[in-house]
RNA sequence: CGCGGGGUGGAGCAGUCUGGUAGCUCAUCGGGCUCAUAACCCGAAGGUCGUCGGUUCAAAUCCGGCCCCCGCAACCA
């Protein structure tokens, strides 16, 4: 048995709706860091899922007309689901546990029994504001001028019986583990968890942990009406994925406690206070790590549905590639802190890096293999004792290999070896503190280098005279195989799919591709078969690509929106006698014509019946042709005060149904039967 | 005085813990090369590091005041 073991988990997501990129960012962070460490030769278990109960699913379930079983099996499992993005996303998870599952529910509940019999869960009293129409409590914070935030209708004090977690009782070894220890990571987020939630006024609160407003949920089942609430249900799926409390799986014994746990910022307060001190409760073991990630933020603010800004990670890994995304995600943001997450940027780094420093070099090298040697180096390009020795040198930690090389072929060799044979270290010290950002700058650094190193050497000018310098230009190109080999395995936890093509492309057999692979130079055979693939990252027109982008994100946003709205019907009543002041007739458009200088405008000639002409200007040359106007009968008020508008008169308004269809603003004139003679009067 | 994060060349960021030549990507300008995905390589211009004060031989970095932006305190990656 492999005693190099690695839990690693993602939060279980909140299946309420789509999951949007920030859900995908953690995630890929994840699985990068469970292929890192199987890479380099751990036996990992990724643990991912979802936290399908609580009060918002029953009532968006509710919504739908189904079942909340229903609607969660449809966004996590139906085609285009949760299962389905990670899928797509090459989410190389162990597991998947939904709070859903029977198993993870019997386990709760023999959880919240044991904390209930050893006194740390006891009844109290959930005290908040009220809604009635929603059936749901808020916190007075919670309010919108005083008013509930879903219905805007009058909350009221009310209270009902819950348990509690008493965690205050654990408010002193929890600061402990906070202040003194790494338990949380980064350090920045300790103070924020001390000062905002133990430190504060009254210290740690206890956590409400049942609720009985609602039943969508794991069942108290010694006390009917009650069901868990979120966090209790929630945070224990880490430990009933490996089999706790249950007989589904037996995986305890192996991995608990988890290395770490990838989570959100928003909620790092519930896994680095209550967690641990729900595991204090029952005496369990606490995981290593907790490491709060920070957030993609659009346009320097939150994503959010409601201001209609999330990206979907489904339509750009469709549209760029499954691995362009991964990339960009964690080779563009800190992984600690927030970052600003742009189509531009995106569209940037697959550019830049994948395109033209990785994609090119790739390129160009397999291009020059084939073009001068056939795709096959012939024998004796492949490293030298004395490179080979280098490398070990700066593998083991020694930045100088270049001096071991003096003398031995080109002085640019030596430079290309030893920053390409130290790489695996730089990278490792980076991925060990989770610097995702960090360890893929190593490995561009080094890629950069190789593209410098093909114009030192000119490997073009070097094949007009083969028979004198063919064994140098084997042995350039020899290098930048191994270079591209070396970086590629340590791309692979980023980029699974698209390593596999390069690998291919280069020749690079299964024990090339080892992580000790990585730290060997002269892994690949001097003879390997190489092939120019298809192109690795095809460029991206940018401006081209985000007027696509902003067109598409337009239109899903729009298909989100309620087809058809109308204006709700006025409560205030109006009295007969004032209505039949207004005076309604049928006009004849005897001529229409655009109005100059204005956008908005259209100027009609009217036939009422009067013989005189009738001019009324009318803001709807958005919705009409001029010319399509004439001769049609039309419906005007005829006793409203004349207005100028542009400088023109306008005598009365044209009546029109108006409407709004996907956002859109609709209007249509009411047109009415043309055997309907001009000042007809209507009522 | 609720808590936290941030303010660094035109844009986006690193550097701040462990003071000592201000770094990276993009954009701009000039040059080189032609193997390659109009890519690659070299060079240049551009910053009084939000602001005021303090400590110091020396401050983007340490300390204090102020200004501005964002987040959290609700389920939420």
């Amino acid at each position: 048995m492999n005693d190099k073991k690695f839990y690693i988990t993602t939060p279980i997501y909140y299946p309420s709706g789509k999951l949007h990129i920030g859900h995908a960012y953690c995630t890929v962070a994840t699985d990068a860091m469970a292929r890192y460490k199987r890479l380099s030769g751990y036996d990992v278990m990724f643990l991912t899922g979802t936290d399908e109960h609580g009060q918002k699913i029953e009532g968006k379930a509710k919504e739908a007309g189904v079942t909340p079983q229903q609607f969660v099996d449809d966004i996590v499992a139906a085609p285009g689901g949760v299962l389905d993005l990670w899928k797509l996303m090459n989410i190389s998870y162990d597991r998947f546990i939904r709070t859903t599952d029977d198993y993870h529910v019997a386990a709760i509940q023999k959880v919240f029994k044991q904390m209930y019999d050893n006194g740390d869960i006891y009844k109290g009293a959930y005290k908040g504001k009220y809604c009635k129409d929603c059936e749901a409590f808020w916190t007075e914070t919670q309010l919108v001028d005083g008013k509930c935030p879903d219905c805007g209708r009058e909350v009221h004090d009310a209270q009902e019986e819950a348990y509690f977690f008493r965690a205050s009782k654990y408010a002193g070894q929890v600061r402990d583990l906070l202040l003194n220890t790494d338990f949380l990571e980064p350090r920045s987020r300790v103070n924020e968890m001390v000062n905002n939630f133990i430190d504060c006024e009254g210290g740690l609160q206890d956590l409400c942990v049942s609720r009985t407003s609602f039943t969508w949920g794991v069942p108290v089942d010694f006390d009917p009406g009650h069901v868990v609430y979120v966090w209790l249900d929630a945070l224990f799926n880490y430990m009933t994925a490996l089999g706790y409390q249950n007989g589904q799986y037996h995986d305890v014994e192996a991995f608990w406690p988890a290395d770490v746990h990838f989570v959100g910022k928003e909620i790092v307060r519930f896994h680095s206070i209550y967690w641990p001190a729900f595991l204090m409760s029952l005496g369990l073991p606490l995981p290593k790590k907790v490491y709060g990630h920070g957030w993609l933020l659009l346009d320097g603010g939150k994503m959010s549905k409601s201001k209609g800004n999330v990206v979907d990670p489904y339509l750009l890994s469709e549209r760029y590639g499954v691995d362009a995304l991964r990339f960009f995600l964690l080779r563009s943001f800190p992984f600690g802190s927030d970052g600003n997450f742009s189509n531009e940027l995106l569209i940037q780094t697959i550019n830049v890096d994948l395109a033209n420093d990785l994609g090119n070099l790739v390129s160009r090298t397999t291009a020059m293999a084939e073009k001068y040697f056939g795709g096959t180096l012939p024998e004796g390009a492949g490293a030298t004792e004395a490179e080979r020795a280098a490398a070990a040198v700066a593998v083991a930690g020694h930045e100088a290999a270049e001096g071991a090389l003096h003398g031995e072929g080109c002085q640019f060799d030596g430079e290309l070896i030893g920053l390409a044979a130290g790489l695996r270290n730089r990278y490792e010290a980076q991925m060990e503190k989770f610097q995702f950002q960090n360890a893929l700058e190593e490995i561009f650094k080094v890629i950069q280098r190789a593209n410098k190193y093909i114009d030192e050497n000119a490997p073009w000018a070097l094949a007009k005279d083969m028979e004198a310098n063919a064994h140098r230009l084997a042995h350039v190109l020899y290098n930048l195989l191994e270079t591209v080999r070396v970086c590629t395995v340590l791309l692979t936890p980023f980029m699974p799919e698209s390593c596999e093509r390069i690998f291919t492309q280069i020749g690079a057999d299964q024990s090339a591709r080892t992580w000790d692979g990585a730290a060997r130079w002269g892994a690949l055979p001097g003879s390997a078969s190489v092939t120019k693939g298809e192109n690795l990252f095809p460029r991206i027109d940018m401006a081209k690509e985000l007027a696509e982008l902003e067109r598409i994100q337009e239109e899903a946003r729009k298909a989100a929106l309620p087809a058809i709205e109308i204006e709700p019907q006025l409560e205030e009543k109006v009295d007969f006698d004032t209505f039949c002041k207004s005076d309604f007739r049928a006009v004849k458009v005897k001529d229409c014509q655009n109005v100059k200088k204005s956008d908005k405008l259209l100027k009609f000639t009217l036939d009422d019946g009067t013989g005189a002409d009738r001019q009324i200007l009318s803001g709807i040359a958005k919705w009409y042709k001029p010319e399509d106007l004439i001769g049609k009968t039309l419906v005007a008020i005829v006793n409203l005060p004349p207005r100028k508008m542009m400088g023109q008169e306008s005598q009365g308004m044209l009546i029109s149904a108006v409407h709004t269809e996907k956002g859109e603003e609709c209007l249509h004139l009411l047109m009415v039967d043309d055997a309907i003679p001009a000042g007809a009067k209507l009522c």
